[in-house]
DNA sequence: CTCCTGAGTTTCCATTGGAAACCTTCTTTC
DNA sequence: GAAAGAAGGTTTCCAATGGAAACTCAGGAG
């Protein structure tokens, strides 16, 4: 089965979704919000190093692409939780994946970082 | 089995490997890296949209990182060809599935986006 | 001579990203 | 009753990044 979608190419609509994945904030976040929902100012204190602005505007981007839903509480202050959507929710493995690769072959990376180096420097 | 890095940490050392993965350039061009080397000007044009000094550059950062390699060959023109590494096609799986992940559920992302949109002007 | 190709580098401007301050509503503390 | 705090953002400002386009360099081809 072939699709109507090509993400190398230029002007496709799927480069857009492709860029709203590819942005290492919005993977930290969708790889945060697996299992319970999670409020705003958690997660801003889970990811470290990430402003209020582009947390909220990253989670609007995400919201829109239907990837995360968005609920509101009544309580006071008022909370606000994010979820995965069930569509969210079938990127969760890859995205995983991907955000934790570098824990896992970090070393490795950090080597090959040190004999490019040496090697330019010469 | 636990690791020493956490990718959720500010100044962890995974940090800049993860935004060197999640870049759309980046992962287009692991995708497209995937079997034969391929030649510089390949990559250009099959990457539609993506210019020469981005491309250059984000080759060379995935290079320092030991995910692809770079041959040179004394033809003349000189030829250079780009390919995986041992450790760059540990990601390939990965990098495939979200990189076209966008194409097998760009009609969910349209509809989820039509409906945002819809609610937000009401 | 001039043009073409491969593989880049350089230049310039517009958009984006991060840091930090500010806003609003309600509650608790002094 | 003034101040501070918490939640969930928005606004402002400057620096860094991104894309478009021109330029480089070497060696053929016409």
């Amino acid at each position: 089965m072939t699709y109507a979608y090509d993400v190398y190419e230029d002007r496709c609509p799927t480069r857009l979704v492709l860029e709203r994945l590819a942005d290492k904030w919005a993977l930290l976040i969708l790889d945060r919000l697996e299992g319970d929902p999670v409020r705003f100012n958690h997660l801003r204190r889970d990811i470290k190093g990430i402003s209020q602005k582009v947390l909220s505007q990253t989670l609007k981007k995400l919201e829109r692409d239907g990837l995360i839903s968005r609920s509101v509480f009544a309580t006071v202050p008022v909370t606000v939780e994010y979820a995965l959507t069930p569509l969210g929710r079938t990127l969760a493995d890859t995205v995983r994946t991907l955000a934790h690769w570098a824990e896992h072959n970090m070393d490795a990376v950090l080597a090959a970082q040190a004999t490019y180096d040496a090697a330019a420097a010469a």
